[in-house]
DNA sequence: CTATTTGCAAACCCTTTGCGCTGGT
DNA sequence: ACCAGCGCAAAGGGTTTGCAAATAG
């Protein structure tokens, strides 16, 4: 039982995930830990995000079809995703009253549960821009 | 504006999302559909997915990171995913009360939400295996 | 007949895996 | 010294795109 040596690119990657505004995407921790750590290898994060999602260190959600990843230790918490900047913001407090362990009608146990609200956030919302449609051309 | 050609390959893929008992993958839609129409491109699926989209006869769901497809409406429902089985279910009574348009804390103008329950569906839950691993060989 | 649609294949992410080398302990 | 962990590069899976041939209107 010796796993999980401390090395200088865990550390970069576990400071980046506890130091970002929100979930972010792989692609994007390795681009945030690259500034400090140059030669971080894509592998690394994968291998490491893993680590940390199996210590409960860090956990996995599903926005808009992309998986992000966020520290954990925010308290239980979801997301609402901007339709019209695409940012990504925390909501702090759920929408859907479900304790784990609720048996949903039907004979489903509940275990978890995920919400994505979908809108406009409130500087878009502000920037009187009524139309919805994305912009084709 | 003469876009939207009636042709035998849309009218398959229509055919089996509508004839779906759920929410279906790109390459399972397209695995269905080819046995119909065998030549079946990948492409055309996917182009006449976004295609069905765009007209909103078509909607996207996110279950765990999957991109999945059903055909529109069926009503408001949400998914239910198992731990366990790994299928999915839908979800007939909606857990959240935020109709589109409500104003969340914060200023977030709220215009769709998704939410995906996981735990363990009747089957599972009765079969009493108490581990969640999943079964690897 | 003309513009759209298709199928194929190549191109593109993102993620995982194999492997020899680095570096914690 | 030993072995977990790293970077690289190749492999994998899903989705997108370019293009010539096929086809709906």
């Amino acid at each position: 039982m010796s796993s999980a040596r401390q090395t200088r690119q865990r550390e970069v990657i576990v400071q980046v995930l506890q130091g970002a505004e929100g979930p972010l995407s792989a692609p994007e921790l390795l681009a945030r830990a690259q500034a400090t750590l140059p030669g971080l290898g894509t592998a690394t994060v994968y291998r490491t995000l893993k680590l940390m999602q199996e210590e409960g260190q860090a956990h996995a959600v599903h926005l808009d079809g992309e998986p992000m990843y966020e520290s954990s230790g925010r308290g239980h918490h979801h997301h609402f995703s901007c339709n019209s900047c695409g940012k990504v913001f925390s909501l702090h407090s759920c929408p859907v009253a479900l304790p784990n362990g609720t048996v949903y009608p039907g004979g489903f146990v509940v275990e978890g549960h995920e919400v994505t609200l979908y809108g406009r956030c409130p500087a878009c919302a502000a920037s009187a821009v009524p139309a919805s449609q994305p912009v084709l051309t």
